[in-house]
DNA sequence: CATATAATTCAATTTAAATTGTACTATATT
DNA sequence: AATATAGTACAATTTAAATTGAATTATATG
């Protein structure tokens, strides 16, 4: 198809902009590799605990990970991608940005709209 | 594969800096339904000239949008998806979010780490 | 109960980018 | 040659978000 839902739009340009931030791609990137522990986050991308807590808020809020408390010790938290938000992600954005979309041209101002007739005159002119 | 390539990493972050911009989304948007000519996305858009020329000046120096003049009135300038960037951007992002990249879990601190051990002592203690 | 730890929250600051207004360039028209 | 037009470039402003630092919560441990 080659239009597309304004919803479905706005869904994409939200996950686009939590996504766009190079600290919470990267924070993804870990995620995707599994790992989970606040900690262990902070440590492998030498940033404050703040900051990344900041981040997996942002991520959080919008769906895209999923929170789990120790069962041991409830003062360690894991962090998880959640699977459903990363197929819908993936289904908009390539809803959006197929190729396929992409139609012929055709310009609604410019001389190139009326290219025909002005042929036609410049053949009648003297 | 589970690992990415960095440089593919940093390339995937600036073109989704890029695309996250919600205006720039919907030049896009215009663009994959062919429209072209600046006067109309400005239009269509309800944004001033200016911003519509830095926005696609942006879109451009990320190789996503070609710009072609007129031939009969070299004032108007056209613009339209570059096909091959949408290809590479699609094919990056997918493998990025690929889900097959999420690893089963595997903290490596906190005490689920070494539950097991905890087990076994609680046993041995009274 | 007092202390330590993992994480979050809040306010203040810094940083980056969008937006706006004006001036400029290039081309075309009369 | 003078004027109009499409688009761009630049400087100033505004706006949004990241970052930082300090304070707070909740849980665990001695």
């Amino acid at each position: 198809m080659s239009s597309l839902d304004p919803a479905t739009i706005e869904k994409l340009q939200t996950w686009l902009k939590v996504v766009s931030d190079p600290k919470r791609l990267r924070i993804i990137n870990l995620l995707m590799e599994g790992v989970q522990c606040n900690c262990e986050l902070g440590e492998r991308l030498q940033m404050p605990r703040n900051l990344i807590s900041h981040h997996l808020g942002v991520l959080r809020q919008a769906g895209l990970v999923e929170v789990e408390r120790d069962m041991l010790d409830a003062r360690w938290v894991y962090y998880s991608i959640n699977r459903a938000a990363l197929d819908e992600l993936n289904a908009v954005f390539d809803a959006f940005f197929n190729p396929d979309r992409i139609q012929p041209r055709h310009p609604a101002c410019g001389p190139q709209s009326v290219q025909e007739q002005i042929s036609e005159i410049k053949f009648i002119e003297p």
